[in-house]
DNA sequence: GTTAGGG
DNA sequence: CCCTAAC
């Protein structure tokens, strides 16, 4: 038998060092037996989210090069406030653009890359244009605009937005919006700047062109799915472990702040591409962009209000990669490529995390979720990339991911495991990698690869959405169990479930566990819904009485070897 | 495929 | 509601 090495990536904060590609060393660590499929994803996503970031780094300050190899998060909130007369907000970045004079509180986000791309009504153009200058790429850019919008008919635009990924480092995303409430925009465009000619010459082209890695027999293990859910409100003390450690839907109501809904976990995508963030396209024509967002909680956001984050890497999780030890290292890179490749095709979500909890909300306001003015302090500011699911299609600019972003990963260029390598690759070659990454991550933050939408839809182990019981089922699963008693959840399914096709017979002993531990508790501890308490009591009195059933029958009721000597 | 239980 | 071990 092969032995098998498992590599893992991202875990306790390994990043890529800032002067490599990819990672320099590899550590060994646990080996894994199961084969879980997603929770790579987000592993290697950020993993790539962290390439991107690192290579920006680098060229942002060479001089803590050495620092930047063990730097997990470099993430910082710098306050900063803009007044009204301020030219990041005021200048127009197209005479064309109808809305160039409205002007709504921007938050200036610079971060390794992110962007608002998305028109999930009528045509969508699509132009990207990655531009080199003396084959490193000095800036790409993808802006999202509205042409044609005739003020009074379209109440509202989508937000325009230009991401840069110059050579200063930085990834500057600009999206103002005019603060509308609703309304929507016809026509989207993405197109290279046009106004800084001398950075933009020339389209993006991969490094090198390979075919897409077979999955063959090796075993990536993606895990993202079970850990994404236990990555929650840990620290809830007064929720109950199993429930809170799982989604935000087991918050309890009280740990609200305000009355907001919560969302699907994985809407984050819909909704930039709904209507909530009434924002309006008022990109300038320089290099610095800005980002301007008007939630429709307006009343909390103060024109003069704003905050400026800058995201110097995402966070990058594990990747476990489990390889047979005669293996090449050619065949890892292969490996760590599918897994890459993989993710890239399922879309990425960004995540945020404000003082170590996950900022799931996306209707809160900056302010409602901590990330405002006056707190300087949000030194534990985190975003994330991970995998997302999408329920708007985004055929945008599919091709140039799957053709690109998929074939040209630094990682694929890189010696993994040669620790020992040339770290400082040329510039070209990362500003080269820098693309394909980049504009993946920033694509697949609001859009999904089209080719992988099927497989995504198939790999993403999707969690049911949550259905409360209503009273009425729980009646009709109280009498159920008060007749078959506790452990035929199959019979109890057939019996008093039988068209509900929602609910399995392990919904039904879920709820039903639910259910004796609500009857157990008091009830103003009890949440949701309230169960009527005289349920509740029969809930008790069955549970107890088939509890003792089911003990008496295992006392009493003779041994099969009696039994079958009797025979 | 079901059941039971931890998460 | 998810995941899995153990039937």
């Amino acid at each position: 038998m092969v032995s098998h090495k498992v590599l893992e990536f991202g875990d306790d904060g390994y990043q890529l060092p800032a002067k490599a590609r990819a990672p320099r060393s590899v550590r060994k660590r646990r080996i894994y037996e199961k084969l879980i499929s997603e929770d790579e994803k987000m592993c290697a996503i950020d993993l790539l989210a962290t390439v991107a970031g690192n290579l920006l780094l680098e060229t942002e300050s060479s001089v803590n090069a050495g620092q930047d190899n063990c730097v997990a998060v470099q993430n910082t909130v710098k306050k900063e406030v803009l007044d009204e007369g301020n030219p990041v907000k005021s200048v127009p970045f197209s005479q064309d653009n109808p809305y160039q004079g409205s002007l709504s509180p921007c938050v200036d986000v610079q971060c390794g890359f992110s962007s608002v791309i998305t028109n999930p009504n009528g045509k969508v153009e699509n132009e990207v244009e990655g531009f080199s200058k003396l084959g490193c790429i000095d800036s790409f850019e993808v802006r999202n605009f509205s042409k044609d919008l005739k003020p009074g008919v379209n109440d509202e635009v989508k937000p325009d937005v230009v991401v840069s990924i110059g050579s200063n480092s930085s990834t500057e995303v600009r999206a103002c919006g005019n603060g509308s409430p609703h309304g929507s925009r016809d026509d989207v465009n993405l197109y290279g700047r046009d106004d800084d000619d001398e950075k933009f010459s020339g389209y993006i082209r991969p490094r090198v062109t390979r075919p897409v890695p077979r999955v063959g027999d090796r075993r990536i293990r993606k895990i993202w799915a079970s850990r994404h859910w236990k990555g929650g409100s840990r620290n809830n003390a007064d929720a109950k472990p199993w429930y809170c450690s799982k989604r935000n839907y087991y918050l309890h109501h009280h740990q609200r702040h305000y009355p907001v809904k919560k969302r699907k976990y994985f809407d984050n995508i819909s909704d930039s591409n709904s209507d909530d963030y009434p924002l309006q396209a008022k990109a300038h024509k320089g290099s610095k962009t800005t980002s301007s967002m008007k939630s429709r909680n307006a009343s909390f956001v103060s024109r003069d209000h704003h905050v400026r984050l800058r995201i110097k890497s995402f966070r990058v999780p594990e990747l476990f990669i489990e390889i047979p030890e005669t293996a090449t290292v050619g065949s890892l890179k292969r490996m760590v490529m599918e897994a890459v490749t993989t993710i890239l095709g399922d879309g990425l979500g960004v995540g945020l995390m404000v003082q170590g909890k996950k900022v799931r909300d996306d209707s809160k306001t900056l302010l409602q979720t901590g990330i405002s003015e006056e707190n300087t302090h949000l030194d534990s500011l985190g975003f994330s990339l991970e995998p997302s699911l999408e329920t708007t299609p985004q055929p945008l600019l599919s091709s140039y991911l799957s053709e690109y972003a998929c074939d040209d990963l630094p990682l694929s260029r890189d010696n993994v495991l040669d620790s020992n390598h040339d770290s400082a690759p040329s510039p070209a070659d990362d500003c080269r990698a820098l693309v394909p990454i980049a504009s993946a991550a920033v694509l697949a933050t609001q859009t999904t690869h089209r080719k992988f939408k099927r497989t995504e839809q198939h790999q993403a182990a999707h969690r049911r959405i949550r259905r409360p019981f209503s009273v009425t089922e729980v009646e009709a699963l109280v009498q159920a169990v008060e007749k078959l008693g506790t452990g035929r959840w199959r019979d109890v399914k057939v019996h008093a479930f039988e068209d509900a096709d929602h609910r399995t017979y392990v919904d039904l002993k879920d709820k039903w566990k639910t259910l004796v531990h609500t009857a157990r508790i008091s009830p103003q501890q009890r949440r949701g819904e309230p169960v009527p308490q005289d349920l509740l009591d029969r809930v008790l009195k069955a549970h107890a009485y088939w509890s003792q059933h089911q003990m008496h029958q295992l006392q009493i009721e003779p041994p099969p070897s009696q039994a079958d000597a009797l025979i």
